[in-house]
DNA sequence: AAAATATATGTTATCGGTAACATTAAATTT
DNA sequence: AAATTTAATGTTACCGATAACATATATTTT
């Protein structure tokens, strides 16, 4: 059977209360009771009903983290490096992750809400929100703790953990321009996401400042994945005046340029330069190994909890505005 | 504030309990006292207390996996697979997920009971079990429903789900042998594992079937990681007579080798074939694209989920055994 | 028409903790 | 020594749902 604290208190001849008590550290034990107390629960295995703690105290100790439902979540790499940065901290803060595929698009009005109203969670975090997102508004002015990550917005109480995403596009193109490539295509991401915003507007930044015209034969407007950028970037092999170097908005997009080229007989980086930007595992292993903008995605990870400990704890309030700072990492396909 | 069960009950004029009956689905209610029942909830917005609604039926709908504590948990292939399968049936199945890392040789008796103790979870799935794991056999002894993956023990009541790992090794080495390697050294796994060991047994199965004698020096005992492997590898190159081939428990233990050949200046597969183990993602992307044996990550995930399942609704009993097939996945490497 | 069954709803107790308040004894302050 | 504070423990109520049992009507069976 189970062991209640009611047992526990029997045994001791004390009341729940302070078997609680010495459960919590709170509040004045006697140190001999105590430490009988602590000795009873030892002999008889007890350990606390987690439920019904966070029924009473109204705290769960847990975490929700909801991530867009797709198959394989955990393959995706983004997800898989903020994931492990969130649970590492976690850990070592005593709380519980629970991780949440949920369905970003739903008609379903309340759905992040509804999780707070589950009681599940003592805060959530919002993985790769979409601008759309029409469930976004309501969590973020219900006041609930909560953290969305690969999000800008500079609104009030929204908070966000994200990268520079401007600069770090800038920081590619510039790195192509100095290798000598002016005519520079674009692989955009879905405009569905902030940051794929930001990375165009990194680009059209690039374009002016060196006095670079937009050419809209040398702009996909894509989707976060590598089929539709391997698909799309066929364009750029037809055109008389063919770019010298494509930048994607991520690796994976890259990876499906780069395939392309390949089977059109073209070498990079010497026929067409190649980057991307995340920093995916893979990139490395890839031949031609991957240039790319490093996203600190495992450092995302860990800020998000951080922050949203701090408003779960009220020791920061709204709007909590994290931007991290990206990175050139020089392989071989640029 | 909250809307309770209470709330809804007061406004439309019933007991809490009828209220209940049309969430649950369960028991008699009638049409119109449902639907007036449904209509107010919208109205006022309600969600259930899941935390209350786990203390008194005691069951969370929740499972939890459990994964050895490592850094960057989610980055390892194998558990970013396992995870992806468990979690894309317990979606489809209504249920949620919560990951625990937990030390597996913690001196700590007792800190997988205590999850049971803990009520959070229904169920438990253990990922990379260790054979001198000292908290296994308590969980297993429980009858708390719970499936070990990774791990193959034919005991009763002990419940796995894993690969055909003999099988698999023998299928790897039998390839290497066809191609025309006699000399075929063998990098083994952790022996605390078992399918470290099964491997190593289809690698003797193999020795013994074509009659090859068991030289120690063709065999390494290492760890599943990758810089173990490539310290010990060091090992083949000062060998007289060289392997040429080397067969590795994992494809993180093959990138190792296959790293240090490299820098000894041979060719993979030309001077040295090298085969792995798993199918990791990145094997694909890797130089020499790795030829190894497909274990069905994925697929493992989703037996043991609906396994699991199947135990906690009492439809199967343990000892549940079940073995996945492997398969040869055939690249540049070897 | 009486008995049996199905339908609809309610009452009470309980799940296992903690919060808030109350009480008493011991230690300190004035 | 009285007043105040600190320490130690207890009592009661409650968190928000469901299980188990009870009751009352409506419907069907015999």
């Amino acid at each position: 059977m189970n062991i209640t604290i009611a047992d526990i208190a029997e045994k001791a001849k004390v009341s729940r209360m302070t078997v609680s008590r010495v459960l919590s550290g709170n509040g004045y034990v006697a140190r001999e009771t105590a430490e009988k107390i602590k000795k009873i629960m030892k002999e008889m295995n007890y350990h606390p009903n987690l439920i019904a703690r966070s029924l009473s105290s109204q705290k769960s100790q847990t975490i929700g983290v909801l991530i867009p439902k797709t198959e394989k979540l955990f393959l995706d790499n983004y997800i898989a490096q903020v994931l492990s940065g969130i649970s590492d901290v976690a850990q070592e803060r005593d709380y519980k992750i629970m991780m949440v595929p949920v369905n970003q698009y739903s008609e379903t009005k309340g759905s992040y809400l509804n999780f707070v109203r589950s009681k599940l969670f003592d805060g959530i975090i919002l993985l790769k929100a979409k601008i759309d997102d029409p469930n976004l508004q309501e969590l973020v002015e219900s006041g609930f703790p909560n953290i969305v990550v690969n999000y800008r917005k500079n609104s009030d109480n929204f908070n966000f953990v994200d990268s520079e995403n401007v600069k770090g596009a800038e920081l590619a193109l510039e790195y192509l321009y100095k290798n000598g490539n002016k005519k520079i295509a674009f692989v955009a991401g879905s405009m569905d996401e902030t940051n794929a915003r930001d990375r165009l507007q990194g680009y059209k930044n690039f374009l002016k400042k060196h006095e670079l015209p937009y050419n809209e034969d040398y702009v996909i407007n894509g989707e976060f994945n590598k089929e539709t950028a391997y698909a799309e970037s066929k364009k750029f092999l037809k055109l008389k005046n063919r770019p010298t170097a494509v930048f994607c908005s991520d690796d994976y997009m890259a990876l499906g340029v780069i395939e392309q080229l390949k089977e059109n007989g073209l070498s990079v980086p010497d026929d067409i330069a190649v980057m991307g930007f995340d920093n995916i595992e893979i990139g490395e292993f890839y031949r031609p190994a991957l240039t790319t903008v490093k996203q600190p995605m495992y450092e995302i990870g860990k800020s998000s909890f951080e922050a949203l400990l701090s408003l779960i704890n009220n020791q920061k309030k709204s709007p909590i505005r994290i931007m991290l700072k990206t990175e050139l990492i020089i392989r071989d396909s640029a």
